[in-house]
DNA sequence: ACCTTATGGTTTGTATTACAAACTAGTTTG
DNA sequence: CAAACTAGTTTGTAATACAAACCATAAGGT
């Protein structure tokens, strides 16, 4: 078993595969929530681009985003969904066979 | 050492990164020479795809393209450059730092 | 009072892309 | 000689990733 098709390779969920939002996944996973700033502090994206990338994981159900104000400053909150931890724990498992294979090369 | 920073993840080489790439250059990795039918067959792209992405491993140095006709049919051949192996060696090193980082969670 | 700077973001513009579908060129088969 | 097969390339298009511009509010400086 667990032969791996490298084919499958194709089919990776490119929301998750994406570098930007890999290392974005990859933060949320960690911590249950996180704000804004915190996010930008740690992977290194502009506001425009965490902003956007945020958006397209809340588009696809991956991570809640609750804005609200603290000390007169607005903030924005991002965790993950059940279906996130799903897709990202998936495509890890994927990858790692993937780079099982890439290694037994 | 081995601090592996996430962040540079997003400077990943997206020229192998993007998975029908990572699929070819996987090919090529363990074969010296391959023709265009048996990477199409292998890879499970189309005709399309497979060219298009061939070009751009080729325009990127990663590998050559030869052709030449093989019992009355054109036939063509990619082998990876030293350069294309480099960069793939590189990705393939950059890419277990981080799913070590990413399991290690 | 009013500029300037800082904070915390969103929207817009653009060049690149990844894919599918259409096309090309030559060959074999009926 | 027409239809179908082989071996690809080119074209069209919708989605993208990023940077740059923008917006709103708050806090300081003078």
């Amino acid at each position: 078993m667990s032969e791996v098709d490298l084919r499958d390779l194709t089919e990776v969920d490119r929301l998750i595969h994406e570098p930007a939002r890999l290392v974005i996944t990859t933060i949320l996973y960690t911590v249950k929530e996180a704000d804004f700033t915190f996010l930008q502090r740690e992977s290194g994206l502009t506001k425009g681009n965490l902003s956007s990338h945020l958006s397209k994981l809340e588009e696809a159900g991956y991570i809640t985003i609750r804005k609200q104000f603290l000390e007169k400053k607005p903030q924005t909150l991002c965790a993950m969904t059940k279906t996130g931890r799903k897709a990202f724990e998936d495509y890890r498992d994927q990858f790692n066979q993937i780079m099982k294979h890439i290694n037994g090369v």
